[in-house]
DNA sequence: GTTAAAAGTGACAGCGCTGACATTTTGTTC
DNA sequence: GAACAAAATGTCAGCGCTGTCACTTTTAAC
């Protein structure tokens, strides 16, 4: 195998001398200080284009007390992980970030011990807090102890601690609950999701209120308890479907879980979606695989997630202190109307 | 909001004052260095723990020229890169080192800037290269200049060029074909993935030699390439059922392709499993979301991710060049039979 | 007990950059 | 064209750690 040597670094002394200006005015030029003639700043961009210079992330870190590094913390990754993290990713880049991933066992005793070792060693500039991370009191806590910025993302409390980004999900849920009652459904069934996630409360909220507003009955035997993935989902939907009068219509609180039910009834010969009707919720990838085709709530992950990106980084610069109000970013949803729901079976 | 001051930061130095050592012995116990006496080292991890003392990541770096990074490199976001993503975390933490994932569009052309920038600026100590980067010349010689240590998963071609993790695709393929030919099917199509994605070749060629080694042709209108997603899998599905004569079975590189094959049949009207067959490969989630549940092949994603980090680490330390043998780590697949596959219709 | 080798420890510079402050240059005003 | 303010640039120490090499102590050998 080839040893290739590798070549000499190049260091901001390099780019100075080229120019013939002091160290200190290149570093200028890189953190885009004011201060530098017009002039100065084209030739000194010149020469570290020519040279192909990068500065050296450690010693940048080391003395300005930096790290470049923003962290997104979540339980477990998923397909919403996924697209997240492309969003965030990019918008970092923008600032010459870099996004660090860290699947967290939230049960585990040894939360504490991660969140110290994260903290300490890597001294990240900013985190981005998935569900159900945001609403955890201890890592919020520790957060702002440490006085790094934090933005949650679709939490469940207003804590007024950090920013966050979400979608309106009560409004959403009400939605999909006026969607089925405008085809007819009377008898419809819900699955809750996680209950420490941020969109649960909120979900099952609009569920509720919209119900109540046509003055509709909500049965305790069709709301059930999943945790947002198949296989609860599929429990859920069993115990529904058994029960002495199933539900006509079911909203889950995510697409695996609708997926789920509509698994689980296709297991009880029904025929979907004349007699039950489906919908979910998130719009993944899975909504289209499935057939019939998923009935959801789209919500703009990719944009909330450059938003989340860039909320750290516009916090960052003043290292002093939060905003007075912590502000919620709220993106538009979008019922998603497909073939999993339908008037009910007379 | 609370302003808390940040605590002034514990050094090498207040360590090696607690226990009376100059900060070179401290850091020998950091980093495991021979030649301290036991109790040395016993009284230094002690009052490490004490002072709750984590050594400053930029300075350690910029002294011994580390990163303590690993790069993720990948095409874009999905199913497998979460899990890949949490097994090699996981191993990276116990070597205290750290992943960072970067999605990277492989078709622009900015493609050699992007990595310049995570070279210069990060200096990686190593990256796992998912496919189809794992073949991507131009990325492979770029980290091979810059010696950094590369893991290759499921690469195509067998380069020599880094060791590389997988499993056998064309074995896996040959026996979904036989299970197929077991099952009394002839006619049976298949969906080629990513051309340049390291598995194509290899089950295809798995696909197209066990039909051979029982005489049946392969029909060249039965073999249909898609881009291992489901939108391509429908398309590709509906050419096949629209053939003059039809497949009673389809062997699809991936289960989305497969799920959207399922779905086509669907819209054919076909009573599946009866009328079609179809099988796929990775057993994602989805495989077990749909209904026929998917007959697939499952890789044990998570083991190889560790081993894949794991050869990073181990790779890493002598920093002098490559293994002469550029190992294949080869992990076990299985062939797991669900209810999307079963005898034809006479 | 002497001696050489090995093991254990320390002194010190410097990694590449930026913060604080000093100095020089330019622009503005009368 | 002085006099001053503002803008532009430079000087220099030091961020926290480790590499190098020098030094001291222990061990082993005779």
């Amino acid at each position: 195998m080839a040893n290739n040597i590798a070549p000499a670094p190049i260091t901001i002394q390099d780019v100075a001398d080229l120019v013939q200006v002091s160290p200190k005015t290149v570093s200028r030029v890189i953190n885009n200080e004011p201060r530098v003639r017009p002039a100065t700043r084209e030739r000194i961009l010149k020469a570290i284009d020519e040279l192909n210079y990068r500065p050296n992330l450690n010693a940048r870190g080391l003395a300005s007390n930096r790290s470049f590094l923003i962290g997104l913390f979540c339980a477990r990754p998923g397909d919403y992980l996924s697209e997240f993290q492309a969003g965030a990713v990019e918008r970092c880049r923008e600032a010459s970030l870099h996004l660090m991933v860290e699947p967290w066992d939230v049960e585990g005793p040894n939360i504490q011990k991660q969140i110290d070792t994260l903290l300490g060693q890597l001294r990240l500039e900013g985190v981005i807090l998935l569900p159900p991370l945001s609403d955890h009191r201890l890592v919020l806590n520790k957060l702002q102890q440490a006085a790094i910025p934090v933005v949650r993302v679709a939490p469940q409390e207003n804590l007024n601690m950090a920013p966050s980004v979400g979608i309106n999900d009560y409004a959403a849920a009400r939605e999909v609950t006026a969607h089925f009652i405008k085809l007819g459904h009377r008898r419809i069934g819900f699955i809750l999701g996680h209950p420490e996630h941020g969109a649960t409360q909120q979900r099952y909220l609009g569920f509720v209120d919209e119900m109540r507003a046509h003055q509709i009955p909500v049965v305790p035997e069709l709301v059930q308890t999943g945790n947002f993935v198949f296989a609860d989902g599929l429990v859920c939907a069993e115990r529904m479907l058994r029960a002495a009068s199933p539900p006509t219509a079911i909203f889950a609180s995510n697409d695996d879980m609708a997926a789920a039910a509509i698994s689980m009834a296709r297991k009880f010969g029904l025929d979907l979606p004349r007699q039950l009707s489906v919908a979910g919720f998130d719009d993944a990838p899975l909504a289209t695989m499935i057939w019939p085709e998923l009935t959801t709530v789209r919500q703009p992950v990719a944009a909330m997630a450059r938003r989340a990106a860039d909320l750290i980084i516009q916090l960052e610069p003043r290292r002093n202190g939060w905003p007075e109000r912590m502000p919620r970013h709220l993106f538009d949803h979008e019922l998603i109307v497909r073939n999993s729901t339908a008037r009910p079976a007379r």
